[in-house]
RNA sequence: GCGAAAGUAGCUCAGUUGGUAGAGCACAACCUUGCCAAGGUUGGGGUCGCGGGUUCGAAUCCCGUCUUUCGCUCCA
């Protein structure tokens, strides 16, 4: 798909009332976005899919809605706090970014290497008789070195723990150190990113605490798992679901709401024997994929991607990517996460989070197979693949946005053929008989072509159409979205036709 | 954050060497209309992203700023 059909869908979403921009008015604000009064019905119904395929259908999983708020050493023990905090800067001249630490610690092991250097030339001149640390410790060329590494480090340290950026700077301005890309020292100020926003809680005045909005939904379920188990009398293997928001302050956000500042996530934690985690892990693999592979967009759409360089609290993790109109990007991740989590929790708070497993008679911190998946992301992958410009027989192009049935934001249109001679009247009989079930929309302005149409771009199934012979036998036209064909049934069926046609039970059926 | 491009009505866009803003679609009302974006009449809607500057006069030229897209970068 080209840029081009990416921004038709970023148009489309504006104008039929999917995603607005934040605060337009205002000029927006950068990376963040509002869902309208279709995108509402939309991503509610792909939560509700998600969240039925998981908490329903499956005995052993749970759902829970966490608060966004945590105690602030919930995130000192994920290792957000340290792995979320880089000191950033930027060549001029090469336009390349570095973290200052990285660029600092590099030069620091240039000059050990000169250590190295100088200790190999002794060896040779010394033979047997050389004292590696001896030399080490009294060698003036070898201890200038030592010091200077020193000093470098300790200058470092002491300028990011009194979070003295400009001294940063300075550091590698006094050492020289220069862009290995462009060779120049044209940088810019040295700037910390925390990708966690912060706010307080308490009167500033008298010492508030500061809070983190969580980074990630995960944190929620691990503080819960004890009680959730307990309460719930969960045996091992089960699973906590979760969906709701995170933030991130990105450096960089963007592609619409691919990347975003404020984001829904929709996770699972499944915790497990240890030793059986890699085989829950290809199972949850299997299972998502599955999932995804239900909606009907095209198996070919999606793929495994396996991570070889691993997060510090996982031993396995792979993504589903999905062909996004930009190309293939992550979806959803599936990682092992050992018992690193529940571990480092258990350290911070001192409280034992272990569970006994009254097959093997012990006691063990069990360990986690998480599922976790970016609710706009998702929103934008059914968006981006349904919408879809159709050329018809006689040659006109038809929008429509093919999403399943089951997600479409309304789900049955009535439409009075002509807004007069009763018409109107039969057709709002028919309304307030299916919208105690349905999400229903009533349309009598302008021809029926163009109201049908109206549906399409918003992916609306079924439009029921009242006419003249309504009113004497009591029988209306259906017309399908995907095939433009029309049927006439008798009204009092249409209850069980629009059932049939747009029950989500009917597709968690096929996915069991 | 750097670089490039863009921003005019709800949407897609036009707007000449600087002279007080237009079209199509959409929207609202009425008429017409028997099934796939029909026709007619009338109407509403824009301080041209925002703020400065140059000028008698700025949508147009200059500077700044915000937002978006693309590339780099980053990404648990």
């Amino acid at each position: 798909m080209s840029d081009d059909q990416f921004k038709n869908v970023i148009s489309h979403a504006k104008e039929y009332g999917f995603i607005f921009q934040s605060s337009e008015i205002y000029d927006g604000l950068s990376a963040v976005y509002d869902y309208g009064q279709n995108g509402a019905l939309l991503k509610n119904n792909i939560k509700a899919y998600w969240w039925n395929a998981m908490v329903q259908m499956n005995e052993n999983i749970v759902g829970i809605d966490s608060a966004i708020f945590m105690h602030p050493t919930t995130w000192k023990a994920s290792g957000h706090v340290d792995a979320f905090n880089d000191p950033l800067i930027d060549n001029k001249d090469s336009k390349k970014r570095y973290r200052a630490d990285v660029l600092i610690e590099d030069h620091v092991e240039k000059i050990r290497q000169k250590i190295e250097k100088e200790v190999s030339k002794a060896q040779k001149r010394f033979g047997d008789s050389f004292d590696r640390d001896q030399f080490i410790s009294t060698n003036g060329r070898v201890v200038g070195y030592a010091d200077k590494m020193k000093a470098i480090m300790d200058r470092f340290v002491a300028a990011m723990e009194s979070d003295n950026l400009d001294d940063v700077k300075q550091l590698i301005l006094d050492e020289e150190i220069k862009c290995p890309v462009s060779g120049s020292m044209n940088w810019t100020d040295v700037r910390q990113f925390n990708l966690m926003f912060g706010t307080q809680m308490g009167s500033v005045a008298e010492g508030a605490t500061t809070l983190y909005l969580r980074p990630e939904t995960a944190q929620g379920i691990f503080l819960n798992y004890l009680n959730v188990q307990k309460t719930g009398r969960m045996k091992i293997p089960f699973g906590i679901a979760q969906i709701g928001k995170a933030f991130r302050n990105e450096i960089v956000a963007r592609q619409f709401i691919f990347r975003m500042r404020e984001f829904e996530q929709m996770e699972m934690q499944f915790f497990v024997r240890p030793g059986s985690e890699m085989e829950w892990y290809n199972t949850w693999k299997e299972r998502r994929m599955a999932w995804h592979a239900s909606l009907g967009f095209g198996t070919e759409n999606y793929r495994f991607h396996d991570h070889e360089k691993l997060a510090h609290y996982a031993n396995a993790a792979a993504d589903i990517e999905f062909q996004f109109p930009f190309g293939f990007k992550e979806l959803e991740g599936i990682h092992s996460r050992t018992d690193f989590d529940l571990s480092q929790h258990e350290e911070f708070s001192g409280k034992k989070l272990q569970y006994f497993d009254p097959e093997l008679g012990e006691n063990y911190v069990p360990y986690v197979v998480e599922t976790s998946i970016g609710l706009d992301r998702m929103f934008l992958a059914v968006l981006s693949k349904a919408l879809v410009e159709e050329t018809l027989e006689d040659g006109s192009v038809r929008t429509v946005l093919n999403v399943p049935f089951f997600l479409a934001p309304y789900k049955v249109a009535v439409l009075p053929l002509l807004k007069k001679d009763g018409l109107p009247e039969k057709a709002r009989e028919i309304v307030d008989a299916l919208k105690f079930d349905h999400m229903v929309q009533y349309d009598e302005k302008d021809a029926i072509g163009k109201r049908y149409r109206r549906q399409d771009a918003i992916g609306t199934p079924l439009c029921v159409t009242v006419d003249h012979q309504s009113l004497e036998d009591n029988t209306v036209t259906v017309r399908f979205r995907h095939t433009m064909e029309q049927i006439r049934i008798p009204a009092t069926e249409l209850e069980t036709l629009v059932n049939q046609h747009v029950s989500m039970s009917a597709q968690l059926k096929k996915l069991s």
